[in-house]
DNA sequence: GTCGAAAATTTGGTATACCAAAAATTGTTG
DNA sequence: CAACAATTTTTGGTATACCAAATTTTCGAC
């Protein structure tokens, strides 16, 4: 594959450190600063934090320095919600549109999740949660909800994976996930959305429960040491 | 409202041209000619073909300007397939969040529609007619939907203006409009589902006829005088 | 007339400089 | 000590120049 350029590297390891904790909630990313850490010019660092802003990563202020997107309850909620409509219609389509490498594909994810959940690096783990669900979206063969997809997708990472590493269950997840295997290879579209919603469902109260924690240890921090951005 | 940065000025006068045709499918947008044009620098028009190309409406090519996007009916058929969804969430949505105050906004808008229809400019039915699927996501108050959202009715304007245009059927759109806000101020969201199905089936089946016209028409020209661009 | 090589042109990406506006900091006054 | 004004700093946006790569055009040989 082409090599990208600069401006796609940069948001990459931006995306990375965000995702991380490297940089957390609320840290500043200085236009100037960062790009003459990394040994660039601002334009592709510039572009770079357009893409991240897109994504919802980065919250772009007027007239001060970007921040780390330190997003409440309700916004991920919402974007959630979107997302549970998203994989709905991907499974749904998958269940008319999937051919048999698709859900040769689809099967091999959640096998390899079974065999190996409890041994491998949790976030080698939660990459391949969410290939399972990029492998639905591509089986649906629709380019358009793909790409939208993969974008909700991105924005919700930090959520998702601070959930799934501290409210690990291993037996939910793969019951529910082979579920919606089931659904899928059936060509049952009513059954492929309701286990999709069960699972959603799931993930929506462990991300709910998260959240508070996090907002709660941010609330003490703050009143401690009166630290602003 | 503050005025607007020049990249931003400039993508809205570029989405124009090619909403309204004088920037026709396949037409090439050259960075540095229509910056010189426009008296501009090239970086505030790199900027805004960005923004377009993000919103489907330009297609970037590798070391190539790149040109107006000319979506066969499939990739806006995929589309159309995400928007079904993301509307129906909104109307669904919205019969549980929608204040008083967002209802009898859809209904304005509705009411409008029905007073003004053979009247109105059509370019000015459409975009209330827009503004109308616009209020139904506003009223469900979640964000990222209404983003996501009008995103979708961006890329598809130019091919639902067409088909707006070219295949308008007044009592047809009225009825299935009313049928939309009756659900809602109902709070019934299984027959919001079922009106906004409904709705966005006729609009489908006008789009493919309307891009099978196109392309017909496209492909006549070509083959009459070979042109390529 | 065709084909291949060389030259020219076009293009995207990036670096750097500058400017105006907004925010933060500092100093002065009451 | 607080408020206000002046100054400084930071910031986003834009203009311009340059470069390497890709594409197109031109030219020469067969």
């Amino acid at each position: 594959m082409p090599e990208k350029i600069l401006a796609e590297q940069i948001a990459n390891q931006l995306r990375r450190d965000i995702l991380r904790g490297i940089l957390p909630p609320g840290a500043s990313i200085k236009e100037r600063d960062n790009a003459a850490e990394m040994g660039v010019s601002r334009t592709p660092m510039r572009e770079a934090i357009r893409i991240l802003a897109k994504e919802g990563l980065v919250l772009l202020r007027p007239s001060r320095s970007p921040i780390v997107a330190r997003p409440a309850f309700e916004e991920v909620a919402d974007q959630v919600a979107v997302l549970v409509a998203l994989e709905k219609l991907s499974a749904e389509l998958a269940c008319r549109e999937a051919g048999a490498g698709d859900l040769a594909q689809i099967r091999a994810i959640l096998d390899e999740m079974d065999r190996n959940f409890d041994q491998a690096d949790p976030l080698d783990m939660f990459e391949i949660d969410m290939s399972f669900h990029s492998a639905i979206a591509l089986a649906s063969h629709n380019a358009a909800l793909v790409e939208t997809h993969t974008s909700y997708l991105q924005r919700l990472w930090h959520a998702r994976y601070l959930a799934a590493i501290q409210r690990r269950n291993r037996d939910r997840v793969i019951r529910q996930h082979t579920r919606i295997v089931e659904a899928i290879e059936a060509g049952d579209p009513e059954a492929a959305r309701d286990a999709i919603g069960v699972h959603m469902q799931s993930m929506t109260e462990d991300i709910r429960t998260v959240i508070a924690e996090e907002t709660a240890k941010i609330e003490k921090t703050d009143i401690k040491t009166g630290e602003t951005t």
